[in-house]
RNA sequence: GGGUGAUUAGCUCAGUUGGUUCAGAGCACCUCGUUUACACCGAGGGGGUCGGGGGUUCGAAUCCCUCAUCACCCACCA
């Protein structure tokens, strides 16, 4: 069979995923095998694969991979999240699109609408995992809000009301004027816009011509003032104590109140208060006993509280009132201002402060236990220095309660019923007949019927279901035998950026329920943490530092990039680029649509396509040998020996490292490490050296010890690059038994390396890149077979010593090796560790050149033995060091010394 | 205002416990090479006083202090 020249990537994509999933490789059970568990973190069911998502999948993948390799039962669950308000805005418009508007259908034909949405067009992005290469076990894909996942959610609600941890209240919200809901903090994106000050006058009541002037960036909020506030100790108004202004245009009468929060230093010094609007104002409010005027309907728009621009939206009453202020000589002035300005992280509206009743969950118990876990153990965060974030956030007086509740129907409704005829009556339980009884008992009426009662409207916040994520996937709150088993997970990978939206309430969640839900016994043995590590990969950016969104139409088309590079080549470049924790600059090649050319390209993706080639033909190399039984002569069979007991150290120094590497989760790491040891010590050297002449035949046994080398090298290369591993390892064993295939096959265990054979290949590479040097300086043909001589010493001897040495040299620096005791020969010279080489050919050679290389060379040499000659005189040194380390100044200073001695001596030749 | 991180070659970034020639990789660049696995290639080469200053140490890219610049997070912003 011929092998194509160039690795088809698209090809082996498809073959091989089919195929190992019909030989069901990614699927897990529970068994006797240690467990190894990662949950996903759901995408957004609405969502598509974009660059963050391929890194951290691709991560994930790495880790499972491996794990599955070592033996271990290998678990990896997928699944959606049903992302409640993004969705929900998605179906919205989807519908107005079809001239259906929300508010006139029912809750729901809504959801039936929502749930054919989504099956018909939710989880692509799990396909798009797929061509990745993600290894999931795909028959356990969840979604938050199908009924398991969702009577989860029921029971811990229930159970935290139970607890008391739940309440009821009125307070200062995040309002979302286009979702119509409320918004946590953490859903407010807060950002400087260019904005104006309005400089606006009030009369003083009672006075003829008396003003007090205020500045604000909201003028329509006038409209709902109930104060005018100066600071204490503000003596500009000191003689308004005990007087009133009046609110332009509505001409309310409002007083004028001292309160330590007004900054004299702002604007006026003076500040109007409206406690509908504005989260401080309402706290003044509630200092002073001021009255609470709401002029903003649920959609942003003006009511008639407000007495003008009713039904108009905030922002343009804004404008109006501007103009109309203006008019009435209230207007002083208005100045160009930058502010912070809060937008819905979903729809992008503008935030509105706003007084409504929400459900919270207390925090500070939770908080404390999810610090402590992780600043204790044993949870561990990679990189460690994101605990700083995490500790920052949890202190206790950053710590707010969690509101929980939303105005939407995209999720689990709320089990709370509702006294219809007084809704300070609400009771919680699993079930309205539940709530029938506990609202009998309560009110002590058995005569209430279900008609009595109306349940909650709004749903839980998304997180309130993700946090269960990894209990919930394992159907823990059913009491289930696979949570046991799998559960605590063994890492999870996700960005920083839901560091306090997710992680921290997962390790919350499980601190409080995993212990009654494992079993006390299981959970001291266990831990009942859901993770062990956090592996927080970085922001993806664009080529500005921005981070990739579709908004900004920076990411590029992942689909496009696979299709460009192949999965594997796409795999390498984005794991290559990104150490733990660290911000990926992805320059992306698809991301201007208009520039989408060669020139844009990324440049690693590239390096992992071509690494793939590599491979590939590695392979090609191999299958195009002709095989013998025999060795080929004594000679060959002495370099095969020598390359492959070399090539053994190399690899087992190369596990060592790798294995080093993915304790601490430095994948780029470990896939550059083994990069340059498959690219430059096995194809640049290995096959180099033991690759027969132009159609020589090959020895069986040297072929074999290859292969096997090759298998083992794609093993562990494959949790990197599954596909292009697959295709090599299927190749490689043509004849191989059903499943033996590379994704199921065999970490290696790392063994012991020779140091001093390395140090002396390190020699033997030093000396063959001498003698192709001396060829390109003077014009050589790089296979000629030229003379090399060595100096005739003890040292010489005994390197050249090692069985094959001298005949791999010959080889592959296309030499013939013999010692010599004279000084001079025609050509060139080179030293090499502490000998003397000899390039013998007639071409004159540029004196000149030579000369001045040798004098840089001495002059950079001796620099060094001078300092090392200082560090050794240095009594402290010597007396404080490691005696490893005095020892290794010793020898570095006895060789270049050495070394020395023979370049002076060329010198005075080459006069 | 509180916090975190970064600053190393033209570019993008590694560099683990302070100690091996530790100053690295990829890309870019320069020279040479194509019937002989791969031009998605091979061989070779140039290029950085590790942001500035100070300190600790026998020894600092690495630890400490300080300054500068940049990025990000939280809070505030009439």
């Amino acid at each position: 069979m011929t092998l194509a020249k160039h690795y088809n990537a698209g090809d082996a994509e498809s073959k091989w995923y089919k195929y190992w999933i019909e030989k069901g490789y990614f699927r897990s059970l529970p068994d006797e095998r240690e467990a190894f568990t990662i949950v996903i973190p759901p995408p957004n069911v609405t969502g598509v694969l974009h660059m963050g998502h391929m890194l951290n999948n691709t991560i994930q993948d790495v880790l499972i991979r491996k794990a599955r390799l070592e033996g271990k039962n290998a678990c990896w669950v997928p699944g959606t999240d049903h992302a409640s308000i993004a969705t929900e805005a998605k179906v919205v418009k989807l519908l107005r699109e079809k001239g259906i508007k929300k508010s006139d259908i029912s809750r729901e034909e809504f959801l039936k609408y929502a749930f054919e949405w989504k099956d018909k067009y939710g989880g692509l992005i799990l396909k798009q995992l797929q061509l990745l290469g993600a290894s999931c076990d795909w028959e356990r894909t969840r979604f938050t809000m199908e009924s398991k996942l969702s009577s989860a959610v029921i029971k811990v609600f229930v159970d935290l009301y139970k607890k008391g941890l739940l309440y009821r209240g009125l307070r200062m919200t995040n309002w979302d004027p286009a979702a119509k809901t409320v918004l946590s903090n953490e859903e407010v994106i807060h950002n400087d816009e260019n904005s104006k000050l309005y400089h606006v006058r009030y009369k003083i009541e009672g006075s003829e011509n008396e003003w007090v002037t205020i500045a604000t960036t909201r003028p329509e909020t006038i409209l709902a003032d109930t104060a005018i506030a100066v600071h204490p100790e503000d003596e500009r108004y000191a003689h308004l104590k005990g007087k009133k202004a009046i609110v332009p245009m509505v001409n309310r009468v409002v007083p004028i109140i001292f309160d330590k929060y007004v900054k004299m230093d702002f604007g006026t010094g003076a500040l109007k208060v409206t406690p509908a609007h504005d989260m401080n104002d309402y706290e003044i409010g509630q200092r002073h006993n001021l009255e609470v005027i709401d002029i903003l309907e649920d959609d942003g728009r003006l009511n008639s509280k407000a007495q003008f621009y009713i039904g108009i939206d905030r922002e343009d009453a804004r404008k109006q009132i501007a103009k109309d202020l203006k008019e009435l000589d209230y207007l002083v002035k208005i100045e160009n201002y930058s502010n912070s300005v809060g937008r819905s992280e979903r729809t992008n509206a503008v935030v509105e402060p706003k007084l409504t009743k929400q459900w919270f969950l207390k925090m500070d118990k939770f908080s404390a236990t999810a610090l402590k876990a992780v600043e204790e153990g044993p949870i561990s965060f990679m990189p460690e220095h994101m605990i700083n974030m995490y500790r920052n956030w949890l202190k206790p007086e950053n710590v707010r309660d969690w509101c929980i509740s939303r105005q939407l129907w995209w999720g689990q409704q709320i089990p709370a019923w509702y006294l219809k005829e007084n809704r300070d009556h609400f009771f919680v339980a699993e079930n309205e007949l539940e709530a029938l009884s506990i609202a009998k008992e309560k009110l002590n009426n058995d005569s209430l019927t279900l008609e009595d009662l109306e349940r909650e409207e709004d749903v839980v916040d998304t997180w309130f279901s993700s946090w269960l994520w990894p209990m919930s996937v394992f159907d823990a709150f059913e009491d289930n035998e696979e949570f046991k088993y799998y559960y605590p997970t063994n890492v999870l990978v996700t960005g920083w950026d839901i560091m306090f939206f997710w992680v921290a309430r997962m390790i919350m969640a499980g601190y409080e329920w995993g212990p009654q839900l494992l079993g006390e016994t299981l959970s001291q043995k266990k831990g009942f943490f859901p993770f062990k590590d956090v592996y927080f990969t970085g922001m993806v950016r664009d080529k500005l530092g921005r981070k990739m969104s579709k908004s900004l139409g920076n990411s590029p088309d992942s689909i496009q990039l696979i299709k460009n590079y192949g999965a594997d080549g796409v795999r390498f470049g984005i794991l290559s680029a990104a150490a733990a924790g660290n911000d990926v600059i992805f320059d992306a090649p698809f991301a201007d649509k208009k520039n989408s050319s060669i020139l844009n390209e990324s440049k690693l993706c590239e390096t992992g396509r071509n690494f793939s080639n590599k491979l590939w033909n590695a392979l090609r190399l191999i299958k195009g040998w002709e095989i013998v039984a025999e060795p080929v002569n004594e000679k060959t069979t002495k370099i095969n020996a020598f390359a492959a007991k070399w090539l053994e150290q190399e690899y087992n120094k190369i596990l060592v490292n790798i294995e080093e590497n993915f304790n601490s989760y430095r994948l780029s790491e470990a896939v550059k490490s083994l990069y340059n040891f498959i690219w430059g010590d096995f194809c640049s050297w290995y096959l180099e050296i033991i690759k027969p002449g132009y159609q020589q035949p090959i020895d069986k046994h040297t072929l074999e010890t290859t292969i096997n080398f090759f298998e083992k090298f794609m093993t562990i290369l494959h949790p990197f690059m599954p596909f292009v591993t697959e295709e090599i390892w299927a190749h490689l064993r043509e004849n191989r038994t059903d499943g033996d295939d590379c994704t199921v096959s065999n970490w290696p265990k790392t063994g012991s390396f020779d140091k001093s054979l390395l140090y002396k290949t390190g020699i033997m590479k030093e000396i063959v890149g001498a003698i192709r040097d001396i060829r390109n300086k003077n014009q050589l043909k790089p296979k000629e077979i030229l003379s090399l001589l060595i100096k005739d010493t003890e040292a010489a001897h005994s390197f050249m010593s090692e069985i094959g040495m001298k005949e791999a040299i010959e080889t592959i620096g296309y030499v013939t090796i013999d010692f010599t005791s004279k000084d001079e020969h025609p050509g060139s010279n080179f030293i090499a560790g502490t000998e003397q080489y000899y390039v013998v050919f007639e071409k004159t050679v540029n004196i000149e050149a030579q000369r001045k290389d040798v004098e840089e060379e001495l002059k950079r040499l001796k620099g060094f033995v001078m300092g090392i000659e200082k560090k050794l005189g240095n009594q402290k040194f010597v007396n404080n060091a490691p005696e490893m380390v005095v020892e290794k100044e010793r020898k570095k200073l006895a060789d270049n010394k050495a070394k020395i001695q023979l370049l002076e001596e060329n010198l005075s030749k080459l006069n």
